[in-house]
DNA sequence: TCTAGGATTTGGACTCTGTCTAACTCCCGG
DNA sequence: CCGGGAGTTAGACAGAGTCCAAATCCTAGA
């Protein structure tokens, strides 16, 4: 996919079971367009920017919906907020502190070895590296 | 430090440059008497398990003291709320999405290889991992 | 022992993220 | 041109965490 538009999006969403809405579109579009992680205070500022269309609750729905189906991930690194991140792919983070900057890591070149064995009937959702970085002093 | 008692937390803190009061002392015991991860609403409960006497305020200004002052540690893994840890070493988390449930993984046993360079300027506050599981279907 | 003053604690108001609900709107198939 | 299910909405609500000004505690002098 070359460029985002809203017509494709509209595709994708399709391709992952979900009904493309207006509103929906133009999350996915805000989410994918960008490439960034953004929280849901962020999507709903992006989406009703130009004219306010799109409540808080279609919000927060539409994103655990993009969740459910697996379009979007969600990134827990702040404590006051959840990040939601357009790419699936398995990748890692890194985290600035004091300004709340998240960079994607590629996973190709990270290895994770030795860990333990998974406890008895259970198995691994996800695992997920945040390497926390400040400004030098 | 074989066996945590009251006393041994006061002088626990005084190492750490904090000032030992009734409160403070509690809140470290509940933390390592235990050597769990607990929710600032967890500490409050066993605190004033028997006898109410430490306000919410004072359990979340003495967390945050405590991790001011390198005592313990936060384990941001779930969107609703810290977890506090008294093991401030280095290791990782494996977290039971389900049931909330969080162990550590010892550090010594996994590499973790491949990272990028920091940008410039950036030095590194910490790396958290964390494996996410889940009960197998 | 008494006391002033800084450190600590406190209740409760407040903020913020996120959820819930019941009503409303949209849209499509018949 | 409906009827009805899917989607959206405003606003109430819940829970974690912060803030504040007042009350309390504790200790270093006198
Ligand atoms: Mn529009
Ligand atoms: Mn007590
Ligand atoms: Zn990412
Ligand atoms: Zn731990």
């Amino acid at each position: 996919m070359l460029q985002y538009s809203r017509d494709n999006m509209a595709e994708l969403l399709r391709a992952h079971d979900i009904n493309p809405t207006h509103q929906r579109i133009e999350i996915a579009y805000a989410l994918f367009s960008r490439q960034e992680h953004l929280s849901a205070d962020q999507v709903m500022t992006i989406v009703n920017d130009r004219h306010a269309e799109t409540s808080k609750a279609t919000v927060y729905n539409t994103l655990n919906l993009f969740l459910e189906k697996g379009l979007i991930r969600e990134v827990i690194v702040d404590p006051s907020k959840v990040f939601y991140d357009p790419n699936t792919g398995p990748h890692h983070h890194l985290y600035e502190v004091d300004s709340g900057q998240l960079t994607d890591i590629d996973a190709d070149d990270v290895r994770i070895e030795g860990l333990p064995a998974l406890p008895k009937g259970m198995e691994t959702v996800g695992i997920d590296l945040i390497v926390r970085v400040k400004r030098t002093a």
